[in-house]
RNA sequence: CGAGUUUUCCGAAUGGCCGCGGGCAUGAGCCGAAAGGCUGUGCGUGAGGAAAGUCCGGGCUCCACAGGGCAAGGAUAACGGGUAACGCCCGCCGAUGGCGACAUCAGGACAAGUGCAACAGAGAUAUACCGCCGCGCUUUUGGCGCGGUAAGGGUGGAAAGGCGGUGUAAGAGACCGCCCGACGGCCUGGCGACAGGCCGCCGCUGUAAACUCUAUCCGGAGCAACACCGUGGAGGGGGAUCAGGCCGGCCCGGCUCCCCCGGGGAGGUGGCUGGAGCGCUGCGGCAACGCUGCGCCUAGAUAGAUGGCCAUUUUUAACAGAAUCCGGCUUACACGAAGACUCGUAUC
RNA sequence: CGGGGUGUAGCGCAGUUGGUAGCGCGCUUGGUUCGGGACCAAGAGGCCGGGUGUUCAAGUCACCUCACUCCGA
């Protein structure tokens, strides 16, 4: 992920949930915010209520495997916040995909 | 062949494309005064049998005491061994369950003291309701009173050793024979728990996962421990004011300036993986395990690395993801593999 | 990493030394009223989160386990 760099800090995420946009949709929440900064800056938060350890894992491994591969189709210069759902665990990838990907176009994010 | 017991192992494999963490190398590129950093390339490596629950035992670090004892609190509980240690493991004893292989057991002491035992029942740790027997009175096929008795009745988890006899007014370990159990002594076997035998003396309810007693062990906290570096800012000390600036008419003084000290927030580095390590052979031991020799190096992240798309086998694979490290325990788990053994049936 | 708490009727909660599981609201039926509410009377509804054990007997005691929840670093 060249022009990418992940979200680290509480107040990050903070930041994002209280100035910044949201599409809702089963499987998961996304959160955005414009920056300006030439690079994206991207997170996840897949809580205990999802699963357990591993579960967890395999969540947060194909947001970011969809992001990796729709990495050119995102503008640059946002902050990004994906918030898994409990369904998430159970869905497969696919669904995973396209829910992402519309609701990244909804904020505005995606081209 | 059927039914079953038990131990150990495995924890999908191979290939293609894209992608991730760590390590090593780099006559490559960029940044930097340098150390080095970033990017790229190459090589090799990258989760478990439970990584889980955090139930025990240790290593390590800091704090306390630096000698010992007592008390409090907690843990453990037949015996012998293994181990760094353990509440773990092995062997063995006893009890219980099973035809058996075998499995399970908080398995010390209620015969030191205290407590509790509902309901039922006459009576619950000692008692006389019915019954039996004797004596007295009487309204005499019966009733009442006094006394003896624990054999029979019913209740209960439990009613005071069991069965048979002697005995007696009726009865009773009151006495006798056999059996059961407790305690004490002796003998035999065993390292020991214990087992077997003989003698003596007894017959005492259950419950310590009730208080308690006995024996043994335990200082407390935890890698977000702890150690180091640490821009700025607050604070303290010194210097220079014969350098400059501000407050000021000037001096003193204050701020600015320079140096030092300083606890240490954000952040960073170490701790961080070569260890009570793993595999194989040989020896000792019933075994757990120990010893010798040879070989091997096998994750170390810090918002936290294993995913996506296919192909083939055999279907869409179970439970499930390291975070300081080891030894155990417990719990979850798909498809399987191997060894040993028991019972039944049939055949030889 | 460490330490607590809770789980009982549809809902909210009681239930010490083990001894027949209760209260309030709600529900059903009947009464009262012209009708409803309130009130009165009667009633149903519980494998005490799950498993194993100790005991004559377990919601209660012990161990294991599941779920929820709180606190400290």
């Amino acid at each position: 992920m060249r022009f990418t760099t992940s979200l680290k800090k509480n107040g990050d995420f903070r930041r994002v949930y209280r100035k910044g946009t949201s599409a809702v949709r089963p499987c998961l929440v996304v959160y955005a915010r414009r920056t300006g900064r030439e690079e994206n800056r991207l997170g996840f938060t897949v809580t205990a209520k999802v699963g357990k350890a591993h579960v967890r894992n395999l969540v947060r491994r194909r947001l970011r495997e969809i992001y990796r591969l729709h990495e050119k189709d995102f503008c640059p210069g946002y902050d990004l916040v994906v918030v898994a759902r409990t369904r998430a665990a159970v869905a497969a990838y696919g669904r995973l995909e396209s829910e992402f990907l519309s609701a990244g176009k909804e904020l505005g994010a995606v081209r």
